[in-house]
DNA sequence: GTTTTTTCTTAAAACGCTTGCATTTTTACT
DNA sequence: AGTAAAAATGCAAGCGTTTTAAGAAAAAAC
């Protein structure tokens, strides 16, 4: 008798049950106004009673949208990159949205592959965080007719929209900071510089401020690696050998291995070395000395794009195709 | 002339192109192998000069299969939660799957509301970290058709498939150490204890080694607080005027700042004071000194999790509802 | 009480794909 | 060449919604 196969209640369950048409209980579910009082409750009591639940994959397929944002990430589980993530999220689950998070480990097959099985889930826009933003990316992103943001990169042909803060200017205020405590050889600590936000922005803020103190801009004293904390820790040797008293860095776990690394060989900082990073995360106030940072608003930046690609995903024009959000500078113990 | 509206190739598309069924070209799509490799050839050619991608949300409708897992997560910000993360994504990208990630803050309505959601999009699995598994999300898990299970936590009552390392013994071992070392009074310093984890699991087995121990159990030595870096920090005046010589902390964050507190007093660690850890996240390696630790795979934790979750999704019976995790112990600075 | 308007409803056609079943084509054997 | 079995293919009915064009009902205007 009561062996009937669960059936799952669809629109239509609901719409013989409460002796209407289908259009008419889609239209209480998306809260369309054309709905007659007395009508919408009994339908609303309909939906209470047997417990419906609509499809969103239905929804998605008939109306084109499915409420969901890809997000394409380097490492979730790199702090600067998980701000931002987070930043995204609040504001997409404020706007209704879902993020498909994704991460891409900065390689560029991936990426492609991953922006790809995105535009096949057909999500209604894109995050991209990236360190550098190829041609094909770029082409790719194009044919694409879904908007896309970069979230804390920036777009050296300016293609496509991003956020992100100066960080030629940002470089330069940090330095230039360093060049004030009397050090003349200031370290460049860098991921690879093939990635324009190194090669292109932070270096060039890096020989402006170089040049503006009349030094000599030496390429001994740039150094180039990976993002690793460990990175950071084994480059001492090098940086003593090169004289150098003082580095700008331009990550925070980065910068922490550099820090630690200096004093775990004896260094003072920062007395004999000076260092200051670039991302003010949580990890600079946990090592010891604080580290002094450039400060910019990693959740702000996340939220921001998300915010950024609502309004695209709702064809609002925006005047801008780049948004820049203020930076700033915290001194820390790090710094004299 | 060329005023067509780019119209969306479809499969039908395809198939009228290549001369073939719709049914047909989505066996090829599919690798379904009943396909004559002639004909293959044929529609391939036809989706690759078409640059036809099949629409996974239809796909999803049809087949009602998203290839979509949820992963509700309360911050991904935390490293020991976006570890965990990780984990789950390379092994969900590995099946094929993508990841619908949504933080919850630890807020049971969040938790709730944003589980909801996730059914709605239809996903194929829920992997579920939360610190607290109340009886109402229970009871919806249960209503959910959904497999779900839970990574890094664990479910008192057993209803709920879960993986994790076995948190009684872990702690047993780990304030073991302490009390080798001449340890009387060795702090617990918790996150809520209304999380089982804590409450249930930890402090039972704070509990068991210290009466193993003969050393009578004081409540005064119990610190309840919240997951931040900060509230670690500021415990030391509670700390000290409890007179403890040594903490055991269940949380990297948390640790880090307990660590930081009591240096910043001026006390030397682990000389006066000892602290060990519970995650052994990468933190652990970059405040001074080194923090000593739980090790807990974490990344593995998530991966398995994950590993589990495709296999509930493709009803292979599994034998345990529980897998357990090895854990172990890490010397590092923080302790003697 | 009609006629207009305005407000609600409905029927049915999409949306783009999968899949069970029927049909046709091939292959393998006599 | 003829037939049974196997391999390919096609048909068409879903999957659970939205949405448009049109009709019905209710309200407003005359």
């Amino acid at each position: 008798m009561d062996s009937r196969e669960e059936k799952t209640v669809t629109i239509s369950t609901v719409a013989k049950e409460a002796g209407v048409s289908m259009a008419t209980v889609s239209r209480v579910v998306n809260g369309n106004p054309n709905v007659k009082p007395t009508t919408r409750k009994k339908v609303l009591e309909v939906i209470d009673r047997l417990d419906y639940r609509p499809n969103a994959v239905a929804q998605g397929l008939a109306s084109k949208k499915t409420t969901t944002v890809g997000v394409i990430t380097p490492d979730v589980t790199n702090v600067y990159f998980s701000s931002l993530a987070r930043g995204i999220d609040d504001v997409a689950s404020m706007y209704k949205y879902n993020i498909i998070l994704a991460n891409s480990d900065g390689n560029h097959q991936k990426e492609i592959q991953v922006l790809n099985t995105l535009l096949a889930k057909q999500v209604d826009g894109i995050i991209f965080m990236g360190h550098n933003l190829t041609d094909e990316l770029r082409a790719q992103f194009k044919r694409a007719k879904t908007p896309i943001v970069l979230a804390g990169s920036v777009d050296q042909k300016n293609e496509v929209e991003s956020v992100h803060i100066n960080y030629v200017e940002a470089v330069e205020g940090a330095v230039s900071n360093l060049i004030n405590h009397g050090n003349k050889r200031i370290a460049f600590v860098s991921g690879p510089l093939s990635d324009p936000i190194n090669g292109e922005y932070r270096l060039q803020g890096y020989k402006n401020i170089l040049a503006k103190n009349n030094i000599d801009y030496d390429p001994n004293l740039v150094f180039e690696t990976d993002y690793r904390y460990r990175s950071g820790e084994v480059l001492w040797p090098a940086l003593a050998s090169a004289h150098a008293t003082a580095a700008f860095v331009v990550d925070d776990e980065l910068a922490a291995g550099v820090l630690n690394g200096a004093r775990d060989a004896g260094a003072k900082v920062p007395e004999d070395f000076e260092v200051v990073t670039s991302n003010n995360s949580k990890l600079t106030e946990i090592v010891r000395p604080k580290l002094s940072s450039i400060t910019q608003p990693l959740y702000d930046i996340g939220a921001v794009s998300m915010r950024f690609l609502t309004k695209m995903m709702n064809k609002e024009e925006s005047p801008q195709k780049t948004i820049e959000l203020p930076y700033g500078f915290i001194k820390r113990g790090s710094t004299k």
